[in-house]
RNA sequence: GGGCCGUUAGCUCAGCCGGUUAGAGCUCCGGACUUUUAAUCCGGGAGUCCAGGGUUCGAAUCCCUGACGGCCCA
């Protein structure tokens, strides 16, 4: 018998079994409605408007997922969803006749068409009395349970069907998403950018301090590398006279995964010729305050115990001096590794052994600093050694004309007036291949490009770039704590 | 990398100072019911207790190892 031997999925079964039977076919090439949910009710309560509850529209036809059932006999009301909303549609014996059958072999998670008109039920109810109905897809497996909804987290991600189904508030996360997307892209198309796509595949993973992942073009016999940012062939762009270059796209990084790291994540990058990294940390907090107003009607936004104001001016603070601020180091006190190190660990920050200045002032910085930054914060002049790409400030060669953004503790956003001396920028690369061999194999470096090097000789204009990470961008305006809650498919370990 | 917590029915969870046949709600199956909406009422099913090893007369329960997940720290 059915339902017994502990396989649900066989009661699925014999409904489908049973529709065939019928000659109902369960997975119908099409269907044509007429109206999304949420359009069909927006018409019932126009005509509401004009004649009261006892308003019926004209007939309308339906569709989505069948998200609840009530049997009542010789009647059964059950609840669609689309991506518009829900609906509840009333089935009945007297008016379907034989088609009412279908009721019986309906299960939770099924797709559902339906056409007939709306009415109001007693208890207020906006209903489609339906004339007729069809199965669109059977489903094979039971949804997530209806009260308690989805709360096992690693089904969320691995299963994030399973998750939109269950959850309107996933759902209008990831809603939220392309919408900030989409009002960044607008905001620099608005300020004359264009949208570029450079390569994913690439021979050297240059333009960041991060580890690649590795591929290999069989064709070519040739050894590849995702890539890592997409700095380096933008700015050929700006060499090649676009003037105003942007990519938002994935980039790929080997390295661990926590709250904020997902080892594939989504980067804008963007160059402007004639702009310097004054005016590329004007156009950052203008970006990030529109897109916030757009996406939210707000620039104060509610993140975990704090609320986070992004109406700009964003306040601007050297990097040594809230640095020594926050943690009571002057780095510039400690112009070598050695001393610094010693330092950092008298007050208790642990340091690997043999890290260069660069990383040493970056950790400081990641542990003592950047947690503390919940308004947003530009810090500004970053020491050159960290800083392979940036150009450096006239009268003190030891700083680059560089900021990084911060809000919630995180960091969104980082842009310099970019280095565009070919020489210059060919012995930074050659410092950062040095560190590479003297330093210990967890420091991150760049990596000498000789053909970008080769761009950079055919001459580029002074130039303001900027990097911002999107998925941490969408965390904060949509107050989820995790990288994980932004990204529909986070990377997670096999199982 | 370290610490803590978790993994039991399709889902959400209880049970865990060892003890006979592992429970609840929702889901599911059968029945009643034509304005219900966590529908209701009656009846009935449903398990590799994460995996492997150990202790014991006896393990979901105690111990060890591992997998996966979460949180915290580095």
């Amino acid at each position: 018998m059915v339902g017994q031997g502990g396989d649900l999925l066989l009661s699925r079964r014999e409904k489908l079994r049973r529709l065939r039977s019928r000659g109902t076919e369960p997975f119908p090439n099409t269907y044509r409605r007429t109206h999304t949910i949420r359009d069909a009710i927006d018409c019932f309560h126009a005509i509401e408007r004009e004649v009261g509850s006892q308003a019926r529209t004209e007939a309308v036809s339906l569709a989505g997922r069948v998200v609840s059932i009530r049997g009542m006999g010789r009647a059964t009301f059950l609840n669609i969803q689309d991506a518009t909303g829900d609906v509840q549609i009333h089935l009945r014996r007297d008016i379907l006749q034989d088609e009412y059958e279908l009721a019986r072999d309906l299960d939770l998670g099924d797709f559902l068409g339906a056409r007939g008109p709306l009415f109001l039920t007693r208890t207020g109810e906006v209903t489609l009395e339906a004339a007729e109905a069809s199965i669109l897809a059977k489903s094979m497996r039971p949804p997530p349970e209806k009260w308690h909804g989805l709360s096992d987290v690693e089904i969320r991600h691995r299963q994030r069907y399973l998750d939109l189904i269950a959850s309107p508030e996933v759902r209008e996360g990831f809603r939220l998403r392309s919408t900030i997307v989409g009002a960044v892209r607008c905001f620099l198309e608005g300020r004359g950018f264009i949208e570029v796509e450079t390569p994913i595949l690439v021979p050297v993973a240059a333009g960041a301090m991060a580890q690649p992942f590795a591929t290999h073009h069989n064709a070519l016999d040739r050894d590849l590398y995702l890539r890592i940012a997409t700095e380096l062939y933008l700015k050929r762009l700006i060499v090649g006279g676009m003037d105003k270059v942007f990519e938002i796209g994935r980039v790929f990084r080997n390295e661990g995964i926590d709250q904020d790291h997902n080892p594939e994540f989504t980067l804008l990058e963007s160059y402007e010729a004639y702009a310097d990294y004054n005016d590329v940390m004007e156009m950052v907090e203008q970006m990030v305050s529109s897109v916030a107003l757009e996406a939210l009607g707000t620039t104060v936004i509610p993140f975990g115990e704090e609320t986070i104001d992004f109406t700009p001016p964003w306040r601007r603070v050297s990097l040594r001096e809230e640095t020594l601020r926050c943690t009571g180091i002057d780095f510039q006190q400690y112009p070598d590794a050695a001393a610094l190190a010693e330092a950092m660990s008298a007050k208790g920050i642990h340091v690997e052994g043999r890290s260069s200045r660069g990383r040493l002032i970056d950790k400081l910085v990641s542990t003592g600093v950047e947690p503390q930054l919940v308004q947003p914060t530009f810090l500004t002049e970053y020491p050159v050694e960290m800083s392979p790409l940036a150009k450096q400030k006239p009268g003190d060669p030891s700083l680059v004309e560089r900021f990084e953004g911060f809000a919630g503790g995180m960091e969104i956003a980082n842009a310099f007036s970019e280095l565009n001396d070919p020489d210059e920028q060919r012995s930074r690369f050659m410092e950062q291949e040095e560190l590479r061999r003297t330093t210990n194999a967890e420091e991150d470096t760049d990596r000498l490009d000789e053909d970008f090097l080769l761009a950079l000789e055919h001459g580029m204009p002074p130039t303001g770039g900027l990097g911002m990470g999107i998925d941490r961008l969408v965390m904060l305006l949509t107050g989820k704590p995790s990288i994980r809650e932004v990204v529909l498919f986070p990377q997670l370990k096999e199982r």
